[in-house]
DNA sequence: GCATTATTTGTAATATTCTTACAAAAACTG
DNA sequence: CAGTTTTTGTAAGAATATTACAAATAATGC
């Protein structure tokens, strides 16, 4: 079976382009899509306030063959219960829903990421990095602690990797740059100044950028290579959370990429660093 | 919604309680599931070799209004039950097929997650996080990364907030708490020696632990406050992934608790923390 | 600005699908 | 083996969805 894109993702995307008494279905069964499919075609019309058959042509129109069929799909795209609605937390919120809503965009940002993944971006930035004598990893703030997760996974590779939250000393490492030097920015707006000058200043030199963040941004366009997340962050929400979500599996994805072409001799070299730990633990009983 | 127990598995248990025809269908069922969420009564019934009534009286034994609620059952315990299905990357895996495999694994892993939090444990952490004069985090290798992050956002709560990756700094900072200290554990497996050594010293103390791990752990046993997490890693992986996401997000809703907890009064501080951050960023466009 | 055409929408008839009442058949009981 | 209970199917019916077509609305050309 392919995976298909979720079909509530699908209506909300078309939204614009339909016609009245279609928007009219796709509100009706945007606000409550798990209601709609208990729905018969009758119901849903009056709540929609059309006509049955302009709910059954809406059904078509999203490639079902009739109604049933429609809801038969609508229900299989809930059923990660996740509402693609995603909702914020509201002061009203007692520990058996707030919880359960934060795992729902969580899980709703990877889920949009994952429809339109970058693949020629993430292709190149594989090939860059496989190929680079060393990668530094820079990022502020929360993006730090996602540069601090790279690190701890590329270092796997017999690469060279290098993280530094201090502004300084990323400056100064920027400035001594050379080739077969990679710079790995990451940053969700892409707008954060002292991340942008020391880009600035690789780009004096002979070392590639790569650049996790927002299509668009100023940090984008002076990379050699940007991976664009497109988060809708909740704005309203003081924390910033789903955004790093996806960098880090967008990471993890680099991170197989590069595993990947380094080929099946290199599995037990990766073993040997399981191992290593080994001894730092307790054994299960 | 309460979340169900997967229907089909319920069929195949109750099988030998079936009479002739009730268990015809539910073979006919079994055998093709898929399908027959796509039958009508009749068809089903004629596959079956009974009648449409039969098809009915089945479907309410098994807790549903009528026919279509039960192909509507049946089709979302479908789509659950693909969920167990991860993948894992394999050699031969293109560029088209690797990222999508590691985004669904790292859905899967929030969407297991979810089916059941540990919602006292987060109570009670969200208690203790609210009223801790101090509160450090820690963790090492990936879990470090994890423990920046949580410092980051629970710096905002006006509460002190220590990170420390050295299990050094870890041990004499431990050895120095007293009451009111609250310290919070990260590790996936909680068997990381040095870490519950860590935890060893901070029991003799008057400070409280409140850890992130692994049911049953070591590490869980010496806290006062567990939050089970029960992620299944895939071990042939070298490359630990799924876990850390799990807990970025428990994190977030220990936040969330915790910004609940202090009321709406709140939120101009996390205001101004934001704002705080506006002129180190280049303006949008 | 009006007539013409195309598009959208609703009405009503029809077809399909599902459910119920009831009776026949089968299985169980003494 | 007759009486009783349970199971199953037939057929009528109710509910639901689809189609054909006509009315209404919007778009286009003159």
């Amino acid at each position: 079976m392919t995976s298909e894109p979720n079909l509530l993702a699908v209506i909300q995307r078309q939204l614009s382009e339909l016609n009245k008494s279609e928007s009219k279905v796709a509100h009706a069964i945007l606000n409550a899509p798990e209601e709609a499919t208990r729905l018969s075609i009758a119901s849903l019309a009056s709540a929609a306030g059309v006509s049955e058959p302009s709910v059954n042509r809406f059904c078509k129109r999203f490639g079902a063959i009739g109604f049933p069929d429609f809801k038969l799909q609508l229900a299989t795209s809930l059923v990660s219960g996740v509402r693609y609605v995603s909702r914020a937390v509201e002061f009203s919120d007692d520990i058996n829903t707030f919880p359960v809503k934060l795992f729902n965009n969580a899980i709703t940002a990877l889920m949009t990421a994952k429809e339109d993944l970058p693949l020629k971006a993430i292709a190149r930035a594989v090939d860059q990095i496989a190929q680079a004598r060393r990668v530094y990893f820079f990022g502020l703030g929360t993006s730090a602690a996602v540069a601090r997760d790279a690190e701890h996974k590329f270092f796997r590779f017999n690469v060279p990797v290098f993280t530094h939250e201090d502004p300084l000393m990323q400056r100064m490492l920027a400035a001594s740059a050379g080739v077969g030097d990679l710079f790995f920015f990451i940053s969700h707006t892409g707008r954060t100044k002292v991340l942008i000058e020391t880009a600035d200043i690789v780009r004096q030199t002979e070392a590639s950028i790569v650049s996790l963040t927002t299509e668009g941004s100023p940090l984008a366009e002076k990379s050699h290579c940007c991976i664009n997340v497109t988060v809708e962050e909740d704005t309203e929400q003081y924390l910033p959370m789903t955004s790093r979500l996806v960098q880090l599996v967008i990471l993890d994805v680099l991170a197989a990429g590069v595993t990947l072409r380094r080929g099946e001799g290199f599995t037990p070299h990766l073993a040997r660093i399981k191992d290593s730990l080994k001894d730092t633990r307790f054994p299960t009983s």
